[in-house]
DNA sequence: AATCAGATACAT
DNA sequence: TGTATCTGATTG
């Protein structure tokens, strides 16, 4: 156990040797942190990855400096899943460690040194860096790898540092775990005294002149009153701007009101009143024992419940059975919105041990989860995919909720990895099972489950025997033919929604399309708007006034006539939601008509406050994009139409049909809920296109049939492994010239009908990078491994041209 | 990612 | 000729 290797939080190829000195050898622990120095001057906290005893040959491997740990940070489970991520997703172990860590667990060189308590120094045998150091140290007691700078040469920090600590002088200071402090909420109250004394009008009377004042009292009294169970928060009060801190503080002086604090989780969580869960239908207990015989075999479940249909009462039975037997769940959503349904009951009942864990949590905030994960303090914790890093100890359950949801393999960020996917695989790790679950499972995971790798369950009923939703298409091209249309809209359309709002109830209104127009292009010139740091059409937002590159988020001002000819007939094309929501205002004047988009839901707490909005029935009338089809769960919504369903289907993907049907069923699942008489009206040019035709016909075994045999006709996902290399560089010559050798190596070693490009992305520029891609359609099972090793190799190839290392390369595996 | 050596560009 | 800037290689 002479040498360890070491994961950097650096996104570098592999791991880094380094020799582990005597006296820690009997102390380090696989999972550990440790300190290292790294680069000519640097030092970065590691992760101790595996033992060795063989000595480099090609480089001297420099020391561990210490250890940060007592007991490993990583338990041998996450390891290993860290391991099999980097190998399977062809990412770096350092993006992952940068990716799983909370950078306050991660300090680089803003890790501080003290002087160990009671020693005394023998100046004489120290050089003058030593002497230097703890001098400061005398000054200062707290010092900083960066200060250090100030005096001692760069070249002999390191060495000087490891010296006074073999030399027991100094040591590193954990200040981790005392830089987090709970957060205290302040809560408001009638003092107990006010309340026994009984003399109201008396307090009323005195605060005659303090009209806020009695108007705060009241509030407050008021609230208390209605349910003496619940705080109410301090900055509840000042929400709207009707009271001020002073009116509160007038009170609290008169001894009417007092404030108390109590630790809270940072994160906001329900408070209100908690709905009692009816037992299990009939139908639900058969799901449910058909999971018990699931996990029984060591199997997983797909739980493929239709919208409504109380999978949510299966995941919760599931989670306390879980958390009797002494295990922990972690409950994954591909987002943390709205979560009511499944936080209300789990708070009422595990307080303090239910914990959230997602990326908007400050620093802070996810070390705190950190360590009460570390401790086996938090049973359930309900968090999105980055907490499948955390450091469970004894994982029962993985709840993958919304399963199909593309939230769990984003894009943007590397390292690139499907949550849903390694959650299973972790889960494994752990000897753990998973439920997936979803209302429109992804195509993959239908036919896994199909396919017997994991166990599929049905709910095809909704909660309460409401019926489900009945589809409707209208032909456009007909209404258009016989003139029955009014722009966007058939006036069938218009009569059902118009219905819809005499009956007293809601429409959604699906568009997904940001903006107002797609594209403004000069009617005489065909002008467009292009984006400066991208090859993407700029989009017209009415309601801000300007353009926005929707991939880069650029934006700039609407031209008030063309900046080529000076034209001012600019042409809107493309309809975008805003532009839906528009004509839908002017055809219904007078309803209440709201938006909901990303742009429109911006502000601070916009969401929420449309959320009760809708619920209170002030609005008639919600226009939206694909965020209307999550979390919102009303009574009263009856008709969602879909004015341009076409859009949705003619996107360069193989996947954009299943998308299309998942978005129009999700969306689908927000009508007549409690009524059973919700209505779904499509309208399309394409009134006979197989996934419309599907989806009216509602048969879900055929929708999925449909998509298996479309892809496997083109040779597509689950039936083949897609893996995509996308090249990216500020020149395009250059971009391009690397990406047609890259496509020349992968030739020499794959046969010709696993490789698709090299061609340029779709987005030919994207932030000023030009962009290229090569598709690799690699056969499932066996052959699959033997063909990835091949890929590896042929991207070592690529990786040995020194002209090609500027060139970024992403890699996403299962694309 | 951060640093450093070497190459190139540019002003004196 | 010296200095600023860029490029590419390297780090254990």
């Amino acid at each position: 156990m002479q040498y360890a290797q070491i994961i950097l939080p650096l996104n570098l190829k592999g791991t880094f040797t380094y020799k582990v000195p005597e006296e820690i050898q009997s102390t380090i622990q696989l999972g550990m942190r440790v300190l290292v120095p790294f680069g000519g001057k640097k030092i970065y906290t590691g992760i101790v990855f595996e033992f060795h005893d063989e000595e480099p040959t090609q480089f001297v491997a420099k020391e561990v400096i210490s250890i940060l740990d007592e007991q490993p940070i990583l338990p041998l489970e996450q390891i290993k899943f860290w391991k099999w991520l980097s190998e399977y997703y062809l990412c770096n172990l350092g993006e992952i460690y940068r990716f799983a860590f909370p950078s306050s667990l991660k300090l680089e060189s803003e890790t501080y040194l003290k002087l160990k308590p009671n020693i005394t120094v023998e100046f004489e045998n120290l050089d003058v860096n030593e002497m230097y150091l703890i001098q400061a140290l005398e000054v200062r007691q707290l010092i900083n790898l960066t200060d250090i700078e100030a005096f001692i040469p760069k070249k002999d920090i390191i060495k000087t540092i490891n010296s006074l600590i073999d030399l027991q002088y100094i040591e590193i200071d954990e200040k981790i775990a005392e830089k987090y402090k709970a957060k205290e909420v302040a809560y408001v109250k009638i003092t107990d005294e006010v309340l026994k004394n009984n003399n109201l009008t008396e307090i009323l009377l005195s605060l005659k002149r303090a009209q806020k004042q009695k108007d705060l009292f009241l509030h407050i009294l008021e609230k208390q009153t209605e349910n003496p169970d619940l705080h109410i928060k301090k900055s509840e009060l000042f929400e709207d701007g009707y009271f001020a801190s002073s009116h509160f503080k007038s009170l609290a002086d008169k001894n009417l009101v007092e404030e108390y604090y109590m630790q809270r989780d940072r994160i906001e969580s329900y408070e209100g009143e908690i709905e009692e869960v009816e037992e299990l239908t009939e139908i639900q207990k058969a799901a449910k024992n058909e999971v018990d015989e699931a996990f029984e075999e060591g199997r997983n479940v797909l739980l493929h419940g239709v919208t409504s249909s109380g999978k949510t009462h299966i995941y919760l039975e599931k989670i306390e059975e879980c958390i009797s037997e002494g295990k922990n769940v972690l409950f994954l959503l591909p987002e943390i919105s709205l979560t009511k349904q499944i936080t209300q009951r789990l708070e009422k009942k595990y307080g303090r041990q239910l914990g959230f864990y997602h990326q908007k949590l400050t620093d802070f905030e996810k070390v705190e989860i950190w360590r009460r994960i570390k401790n086996n303090d938090v049973k359930i914790l309900i968090a999105t995919r980055n907490a499948l890093f955390l450091p469970y100890l004894n994982l029962g359950l993985i709840v993958v909720d919304e399963e199909h949801d593309s939230g769990y393999k984003p894009r943007e960020v590397s390292p690139f990895f499907n949550a849903k996917d390694s959650a299973l695989v972790l889960a494994n790790f752990y000897g753990a099972n998973v439920i997936l679950g979803s209302a429109t499972p992804s195509v993959e995971s239908y036919y896994l489950a199909r396919k017997e790798k994991m166990k599929y369950i049905f709910l095809n009923e909704r909660f309460g025997n409401v019926k489900l939703p009945e589809f409707e298409l209208i032909n456009f091209k007909e209404a258009q033919d016989s003139k029955k249309v009014s722009g966007n809209f058939s006036l069938k359309l218009i009569d059902e929604i118009k219905k819809t709002l005499e009956e007293k109830n809601q429409t959604m209104i699906l568009h997904n399309r940001r903006g107002y127009a797609s594209v403004l292009e000069c009617e005489s010139c065909g002008y467009v708007n292009y984006c400066s740091n991208c090859d993407v059409v700029m989009t017209y937002h009415k309601a801000a006034n300007e353009m926005k590159c929707h991939y880069c988020g650029q934006r700039a001002s609407k031209p008030k006539t063309c900046p080529k000819c000076y034209s001012e007939n600019l042409n809107e094309r493309g309809v975008g939601v805003e532009q839906i929501h528009e004509e839908i205002s002017k055809i219904f004047p007078d309803n209440e008509v709201d938006r909901m988009d990303v742009d429109s839901m911006r502000k601070k707490f916009a969401y929420e406050k449309l959320y009760v909005k809708i619920e209170d029935g002030e609005t008639d009338i919600v226009v939206g994009t694909q965020m209307i089809s999550k979390g919102l769960d009303f009574d009263h919504i009856e008709l969602v139409a879909i004015p341009k369903a076409d859009s949705m289907l003619y996107v360069q993907d193989f996947r954009a049909e299943e998308r299309a049907y998942q978005l129009i069923t999700q969306v689908s699942g927000r009508a007549g809920r409690v009524s059973g008489k919700g209505r779904i009206l499509i309208q399309t040019f394409n009134p006979d296109h197989s996934v419309f035709q599907l989806i009216k016909m509602n048969n879900i075994s055929k929708i999925y049939k449909y998509f298996l045999t479309e892809r496997q006709k083109f040779n597509y996902p689950p039936f083949t492994k897609l893996i995509m290399i996308e090249l990216k560089h500020r020149r395009d010559e250059k971009v391009n010239r690397a990406s047609q050798f890259l496509g020349s190596v992968l030739r020499k070693y794959l046969p010709e009908d696993c490789i698709l490009g090299p061609e340029r992305s779709q987005i030919a520029r994207l932030n000023n990078l030009y962009q290229f891609q090569v598709m690799l359609k690699l056969p499932r099972g066996k052959n699959y491994d033997k063909f990835k090793s091949l890929v590896l190799l042929s991207l070592k190839e690529f990786d040995e041209i020194t002209a090609y290392q500027s060139i970024k390369k992403d890699v996403f595996v299962d694309f």
